[in-house]
RNA sequence: GCGGCCAUAGCUCAGUUGGAUAGAGCGUCUGGCUACGAACCAGGAGGUCGCAGGUUCGAGUCCUGCUGGCCGCACCA
């Protein structure tokens, strides 16, 4: 970990520009710290001396000099130098830095992140039909996005929004009653016998081309849904069970993936327990929205679409957000003014008016609490809860119910596309005047999962592949997709294949095991290494490949520093913690001095930023960055594992040295594959 | 029309508080298993960073304009 050196320095050489220059801290630049091109450049650099040298009159040359000069002895550090150029650079004790580590004496922290309890909400998917391809890109993003933050130290609650009273669900209902002609005794049946998400998938394709067949039909998903919100006959009944059995389903499919949740909220609660009606409340007696007595929307509640806000954040200029209550003027002034229906002039409320109530709990605004019940069992045996509207069937605020909801910071996990929406969210929380929660409101976006046109043909969807775009769109709706499950099996069917030729005295169970497990961090390594922003064509191919940058390519790297110590323990007699004990009494020349040192040690100090690579991941919210750290260690591991053998090396100070390296990239790379949510298996 | 995102090697992508010679995977060509496991490694070829201005000691990165593509801007969610 390098953080810890982070702030020593900057600490230092905050005081050295003070006494210096007499600049204030608030008068330095930021102090900028990266890591040379070179090892024989330094290990640490930074480039501040470049942004003095206009303010201080002086060369960056001599301004590095200068503070080069006057910095002194530093723990840690074995010298620090100014280059020609301008650059400070720094060299760390190299032997000491890494003892410490393997010592355990230096873990992760020291970081500037807010350590104030998160909610990150995410997965969300429509209980209606099974999980695919694309939910899974928002589910591995927000999963890895709690590890990196609860790596940092922040206390995360993962919730799973459960949309069980939209259109989704009832078009599904839809099918069972009128074009299965099934009972909800029927559906039971159906559901205890086969793969029920599988079926809905195909009913939901179904139903859509039924209602493109007979545009009248559309009346009765419309009746289907206000049932459905009422709580109203069979319909209501087997929407409730729907949801149910279908959420249980997606929850096993995430749980393959090392994915789980600490609440399930359900939008028919939000209704129930009038969390719209509290947060309606509020929004008129603050203004926020207002009835609309003239033109088109006649009837609505609106709310006025800030355009400030509309460009990004909620800044907050003084004069942009105090106004913002008398927003129940005429739109008389705003010329591209807009205004958003939340409650249509039949009262029903919309999306955007379940979603700022939900918003508002999650920032314990609201004056109102959801009752809880035990939902299932997590994945570590701890319990599930979810949200109930029935405070008998409620585990009470005793029996170990955790307090959930009043976070002080919010990340939703949501494509895109519902941008605008999000950024309602947030307009309405600073125009409550919860200026501080509105900038706490992150919508944490990405770009969609398309097919490849070589996966869209090997499904089968050739009607689709249009040859103009470079990729292929899913569509639930159609059922054009690739299912989660149906991916996750022949993942772990392809790494079977190879994990039985390649070790032939593993049992069934040995090889499935680790097949799965390779599986995993093949697909959610998939899924995180780009960047948010860009869409993934997703091809089965390239996804099945397990080689190049990818998941078990630094599994394979973990596994083969962990049989480094199986040899050494097989040939030399020496377990991890001898050898780590062994190198306060060994020469240390293997890791300090010549090309090869150089080398060796640019792997240990690329295995020690962990820490630091978190941090910007957090951030930028950018999981890509850690999975291309991990990556390039990885590789960086391999090549050194070519070059430096440790077994077979005969100095004992050569070889300890080695090992050491081994010892801390194994021990990184295996928490870098955990904040990715996979495991590394013994042998693969 | 307004707003957001995207444009870097043949293909897919990194390059994240502006910094030292723009990197990686795939593909392609050459070489390496008498093994700390070749799911690997070494090396070659491959780039006007969409275009034009600007800011800066320094721009793939920041600003402005433009081009091309995608997505939003519902009394759907």
């Amino acid at each position: 970990m390098i953080l810890p050196v982070h702030a020593l320095l900057r600490q230092r050489l905050g005081d050295v520009l003070t006494s210096l220059y007499g600049l204030a801290r608030e008068a330095q630049p930021t102090l900028v710290i990266e890591v040379p091109p070179r090892r024989a450049l330094g290990d640490l650099a930074l480039p501040f001396a470049f942004e003095l040298a206009r303010a201080l009159r002086k060369a960056p040359r001599v301004i590095a000099q200068e503070v080069a000069a006057a910095v002194g002895p530093l723990e840690g550090v074995a010298r620090i130098e100014a280059a020609p150029n301008g650059y400070l650079n720094v060299f760390l004790d190299r032997a000491p830095f890494l003892r410490a580590r393997l010592a355990g004496d230096v873990g992760p922290g020291g970081g500037t992140l807010l350590r104030e309890k998160t909610i990150v909400e995410h997965t969300a998917i429509n209980p209606n039909k099974a999980a695919h391809i694309g939910h899974l890109r928002n589910s591995a993003m927000g999963d890895t996005l709690v590890r990196l933050l609860r790596f940092s130290g922040v206390p995360v609650e993962v919730q799973n929004y459960i949309d069980d009273t939209g259109v989704q669900v009832a078009d599904v209902v839809v099918g069972f009653l009128h074009i299965e002609q099934q009972s909800l005794a029927q559906v039971e049946a159906l559901a205890a016998t086969t793969r029920f998400d599988y079926h809905c998938w195909d009913l939901y394709a179904r139903v859509t081309e039924w209602y493109e067949a007979d545009k009248s039909r559309l009346a009765i998903r419309a009746a289907t849904l206000h049932a459905i919100e009422h709580g109203e006959g069979e319909a209501a009944r087997m929407g409730a069970f729907v949801a149910d059995h279908i959420v249980r389903c997606h929850l096993k499919t995430m749980a393959r993936l090392n994915i789980d949740y600490d609440l399930l909220t359900w939008e028919g609660d939000i209704l129930r327990l009038q969390f719209w009606a509290t947060a309606f409340d509020i929004l008129k007696k603050n203004g926020s929205i207002y009835l609309q007595d003239d033109g088109p929307l006649t009837g609505c509640w609106v709310m006025q679409i800030d355009d400030d806000l509309a460009h990004g954040d909620a800044r907050a200029t003084p004069a942009a957000d105090t106004p913002a209550g008398d927003a129940g003027g005429e739109a008389a002034e705003g010329e591209d003014s807009k205004e958003k229906v939340i409650v249509r002039s039949n009262g029903t409320v919309t999306y955007v008016g379940k979603d700022i109530a939900n918003q508002f709990w999650k920032f314990g605004l609201l004056g109102k609490d959801f009752h809880y019940r035990p939902f299932a069992t997590r994945i570590d045996g701890a319990t599930l809860f979810a949200s109930t509207s029935d405070a008998r069937h409620a585990t009470g605020g005793h029996d170990g119910v955790p307090h959930f909801g009043d976070a002080r910071a919010v990340y939703n996990v949501i494509d895109s596309r519902q941008s605008y929406l999000q950024r309602l969210l947030k307009q309405a929380l600073a125009a409550m005047g919860y200026r501080e929660q509105a900038d706490r409101s992150t919508h944490f976006a990405y770009e969609m999962v398309a097919l490849s046109h070589a996966t869209a043909r090997e499904f089968g969807f050739v009607a689709e592949a249009e040859s103009d775009r470079p990729f292929v769109e899913v569509s639930g709706r159609k059922g054009l997709g690739v299912k989660a499950d149906d991916l996750i099996d022949r993942l772990i069917a392809k790494a079977s294949g190879e994990v039985g030729r390649r070790n032939a005295s593993l049992t069934p169970d040995e090889v499935r095991e680790t097949a799965h497990r390779i599986a995993v961090a093949a697909l959610r390594y998939f899924m995180v290494k780009f960047s948010r922003g860009k869409i993934i064509a997703f091809d089965i191919d390239e996804a099945l490949s397990f080689e190049g940058e990818s998941g078990p390519y630094i599994q394979y790297a973990v596994v083969r520093a962990a049989n480094i110590f199986t040899k050494l323990q097989e040939r030399h007699g020496i377990d991890e913690p001898a050898l780590i004990a062994s190198l306060t009494t060994l020469p240390e020349t293997a890791i300090t001095s010549g090309t090869d040192a150089d080398d060796l040690w640019a792997i240990v100090l690329e295995a020690a930023r962990l820490d630091e690579v978190v941090e910007t991941a957090v951030r930028t919210l950018e999981p890509s960055v850690l999975a291309k750290y991990a990556f390039a260690l990885a590789q960086g591991f391999s090549a050194g594992y070519h070059r430096f053998p440790v077994v077979n090396e005969d100095d004992a100070g050569a070889r300890a040295w080695r090992a050491a390296m081994a010892a801390y990239v194994r021990r990184q790379l295996t928490s870098a594959l955990e904040l990715i949510g996979s495991d590394v298996p013994a042998r693969m």
